[in-house]
DNA sequence: CGGGCGCTTGACTGCCTTCAACCCCAGTGG
DNA sequence: CCACTGGGGTTGAAGGCAGTCAAGCGCCCG
């Protein structure tokens, strides 16, 4: 249940033992956080590293009109601010979806492992490399796609992101987002999202009941949003990142 | 002219003559590329660090229906690819605007650099987490934003970013991007942009004229679409950022 | 001088928002 | 046991912001 962030680091490269027992050795206490709470706001100063061992959070921003905007799910395995080295202050507030087993680990922890254990170093950075490719796909899809795909495209992403985590059984995983929150995640109103849910329930695309979601076709689903995992950086997604190429340029064939 | 790099990395700290002598000792040759190049393409692996010197570049993505979206600005002193050193791939492309003075660097030019000059180290890894940054506002743009405090925000964004590598002059700056190109950042029609451009004109709040925008009142452009620096985590608008704390709370006031 | 690209304008359409009412259900307390 | 309450979700009607289509303009450049 710990191993959240091993398991998904190894999604990226092998760990030695060594590695393995360097990172369980990173976590000290952990702590539980009640749901829709604030882990860190925006303008403070984190003096220590938060990873998420269980639970969902999210970033977000308030305007000043009051409109939320999400900007990342924070999912087991992820971290919330590996920034805390170089930057002065947060630009943006983390917050508990559901209930979260948090940990903090200090800056000399991670720099002692860091310092020791190479691998676990490419692997921290590869978490920050793919956590703003995620960004960027994120942008791609509130850009470019309209609601019914956008929607699918983030049930398609978490699918895979809590796979690598170890958190998804018969295509189905904990689904604790309010439509509210969806909304603000996707730019839309929680009335759109609603009825836009309703049509991909009728399309037998998902089932969504008691914060559970199913997604009953994957293959259906991903090929519904163009969806393209290339940019998780998974190992297991690179044979299908390259298979993909060719629909880039499917005017050439026939 | 080619001191972008150093210009943008004294904006986040100061750096010492030995750290600029070995950041100019990076340069070893500059390459000439004419607008609308592909830099990199998707799917490519690339083999060195790619910085821009002179002129805009994008990062984009192409979706299968056709559909572009640009993800980023390139500006002087921008790098393109400092994820070399982890990820297996490009998960988008990378194109010129403009005419770019673009140089390459060889990985184990970095690493020596780095590994001498840890104030260095520390900057190129502040550029990370900037554009890491600059990502999560403009996802913020798109999602919670109108067209014309969107398209306000943008110029407001590259007003900042040019002034920290010297590019902008009583409030004006080179703006090589064709109405189509905002269509594809901010997920707009290029006819919608065209109405936009014209009411941002009609209010006295810029010019646009042979690719050369000016910003008539900064102020007030910035209070029209809501613009917080803190973002850019730009030493001289720390201050700033701290003061606009309170209209976070403006409720509370009166 | 022709061609093409970038830009503009008008008319129409449509995706999505807003507003409002209502339902369901879990938690709470009398 | 049941009334109360509030958050989350659903539905309908009306309207607006932005997209699409199409035509035309201005300008650079071969």
């Amino acid at each position: 249940m710990q191993d959240a962030l091993i398991r998904k680091l190894e999604s990226f490269e092998d760990l030695t033992d060594g590695d393995r027992a360097a990172l369980r050795a990173l976590v000290p206490r952990v702590r539980q956080v009640p749901a829709r709470t604030d882990l860190i706001e925006e303008g403070h100063v984190p003096e220590r590293i938060h990873l998420i061992l269980d639970g969902y959070a999210c970033r977000y921003k308030v305007l000043p009109d009051g409109q939320r905007q999400i900007m990342a799910y924070l999912v087991p395995g992820d971290f919330c601010d590996l920034n805390v080295f170089i930057l002065d202050q947060m630009d943006h507030a983390i917050g508990t979806i559901s209930p979260c087993q948090v940990v903090e680990i200090s800056r000399n922890a991670i720099e002692e492992v860091t310092a020791h254990y190479p691998q676990v170093t490419r692997a921290l950075w590869w978490c920050a490399l793919v956590d703003e490719a995620i960004l960027r796909e994120w942008l791609v899809n509130i850009g470019s796609r309209q609601a019914h795909q956008r929607i699918a495209h983030l049930f398609c992403e978490l699918l895979l992101r809590l796979e690598a985590v170890g958190r998804v059984s018969d295509n189905s995983y904990a689904f604790p987002f309010t439509q509210t929150d969806i909304a603000d995640t996707m730019g839309l109103s929680d009335v759109h999202v609603s009825r836009t849910l309703r049509e991909l329930r009728r399309l037998q695309f998902i089932t969504l009941k008691r914060r559970v979601l199913t997604i009953l076709d994957v293959e259906q689903l991903k090929a519904y949003c163009g969806f393209n995992p290339n940019y998780l950086h998974l190992r297991n997604t690179r044979w299908s990142a390259r298979r993909q190429v060719p629909w880039l340029s499917s005017s050439h064939g026939a």
